[in-house]
DNA sequence: GCGATTTCTGTAAACGTTTACATGGCGGAC
DNA sequence: GTCCGCCATGTAAACGTTTACAGAAATCGC
């Protein structure tokens, strides 16, 4: 591999000109440059990041640590977060499947020296104590992670508020029997929205029994399992109200495999309005929320908070979403 | 930042020791070793990655560079790789969005002294020079890409075959005007399928306006647009084929918008099999491909080839796919 | 109990950069 | 023509590790 002092060598300069000469550095003449520039060409030099890290003190990189890449949730947010990382000059060094605190931690400790700053999107509640021990390593923003506000910098989405308004939507078209298909107990974007279907129901006036929840995991399969599970129940709802549109989707093919029209006999809802979503048959109401930029949005913070690191505040942020009705959902059936 | 330094100050010991107890070198006292490892918990010390990477030459990184993330092609790959990747104690190095050979080589320099070796994934045929620049440097592995066999390590789909599957299904279930939706013209995926079809097409004897080419660009809103097209087309299509499932989802909604019956009316086929693809209304007939096999596959490759660097014979392998018939293919209406 | 051998720990060099500081040469002002 | 100052370049230290080698302590055989 060639070094620097290759280069220097070649072009009869110290390794301090060829550094200059390279960075772009005022103090060298336009004709080193050039020449040096040239050798380094033709030799194929490229500097070592880590040689360059470890002096610098800089990386140019930015992790991002996610419990799992599965599904366009995950995929949108990352596209937002590269594209703004790519924008600020950085890289990514993803590191995904992360259930466990302890494999948190451990993500966590390869990280140092290799990023300026973290990304955390990791929406499970128990991994709270296990951010909490690196903040003060480096620059973190947490991305719809369960934070006190004033100790983290974080982005979330306004869960409560989306749920709401899309099971406002559903009692508005008349149904009074909801059934809700949430995520893992310990999720915590499932957590906030199943609160917010809790409450809009429970003003509704409508029974408990009536406002039935069953418990998925996010996957479109789960969704059609749970579905499927809802068209055995005594008192059949009119409609679901889905944690996320994968579950939603999941959910509309089981119902139509059991033969239920939507939006005629029952009514379907998601959250997320993943690019798919407006593609269904029916096209699927949900709760838009941009995630691309939900991405972006929380990698400039990142970028900012990475620049003015000493006299940084924590700030929550939270990004609204709005409803989108479509065609899976409709007046109750009489 | 603690260091190595203040763990072996603390602790009594020289760093030599420091750096062998926590790398479990067999020669050190358990007691010493116990010692060390106490402090530098209580101490919070994490070894420097780039320091360690400049000095034993390993970074425990893989890069990927990817055209692109849109879409959940993608995410499954990078999935796929990711599971591999953390499988042999790697990290991910992602870098996106990069069309032109220019951006390509930018992000390959970039890589050096970061990553131990190189994943690529662009399909687009002018990326090939870029890519060969970089080939000396570390172990590369193409996915998907153009490739000659002996000079790269390589993993394609078997585009062709499973072209030809598809469209043959099309053709035995009496279609004879039947449309392609293509990906982009510098698409090396899009250009093989497409090989596939004309070939196939050809065969059976259908005559060159009957087989009607629409070119997209792998986006569901571009197969809508497509599906749209060929509606208006004077010798409207019985079937189509887009060169991917999300094309073939974008389509799909297109038809319903135009009031026509999938498959009744008109049969639509995709590729790739994505895990959305299952679900749809109706759902959906394509080429399976285990997506995320694929990464996991080109990531034990590279892994492998950075193993036995010096004796690696370059090799091509060839995944192999599957017809799947589902609901939205059915014999040609009357 | 003494030398030989083994086992553990320390010293210092090395990895490839960047950069503070030193140095030398050259031009301009007088 | 001399001196001063500036500008381009070079020298060398530093970044935080790992590891070859050396050295000290402990164990063992006799």
């Amino acid at each position: 591999m060639v070094t620097i002092k290759d280069v220097a060598r070649e072009a009869g300069v110290s390794v301090a000109t060829v550094s200059r000469a390279c960075n772009g550095s005022a103090a060298v003449t336009e004709d080193t440059r050039r020449h040096v520039l040239d050798i380094a060409a033709r030799l194929g030099y490229t500097p070592h990041g880590a040689a360059r890290s470890l002096i610098t003190n800089r990386t140019s990189t930015i992790g991002v640590l996610l419990p799992d890449l599965y599904g366009e949730f995950f995929s949108e947010v990352i596209r937002g977060v590269d594209q703004a990382a790519q924008r600020g000059g950085y890289h990514l060094l993803v590191s995904s499947s992360h259930d466990e605190s302890r494999e948190i931690v451990a993500a966590f400790r390869a990280m140092r020296g290799r990023v300026d700053g973290l990304l955390v999107m990791s929406p499970d509640l128990d991994a709270r104590a296990a951010v909490h021990e690196f903040t003060d390593r480096f620059p973190v923003v947490l991305l719809n992670c369960p934070a006190e506000a004033d100790r983290y910098d974080s982005i979330v989405i306004d869960n409560l508020d989306g749920a709401r308004a899309i099971v406002r939507h559903l009692i508005e078209l008349g149904h009074r029997r909801i059934a809700m298909i949430t995520g893992r107990e310990r999720n915590y974007d499932s957590v906030e929205r199943r609160r917010g279907f809790r409450e809009v129901v429970r003003e509704a006036g409508i029974a408990g029994e009536d406002a039935l929840e069953i418990t998925g995991d996010f996957s479109e399969a789960s969704g059609f399992r749970a579905a499927a599970a809802l068209l055995e129940a005594p008192r059949r709802p009119t409609a679901i109200f889905a944690a996320n549109d994968s579950m939603a989707i999941g959910a509309l093919s089981a119902l139509r495999a059991g033969s239920l029209r939507v939006p005629e006999d029952i009514s379907v809802a998601g959250f997320d309005d993943i690019p798919m979503a407006q593609y269904m048959n029916p096209p699927l109401t949900t709760v838009h929320v941009d995630i691309s930029a939900l991405g972006a949005l929380a990698t400039e913070r990142l970028l900012s908070h990475m620049r003015e690191v000493p006299e940084h505040v924590h700030r929550q942020e939270v990004v609204s979403c709005t409803l989108v009705v479509r065609g899976s959902s409709a007046s109750a059936p009489a």
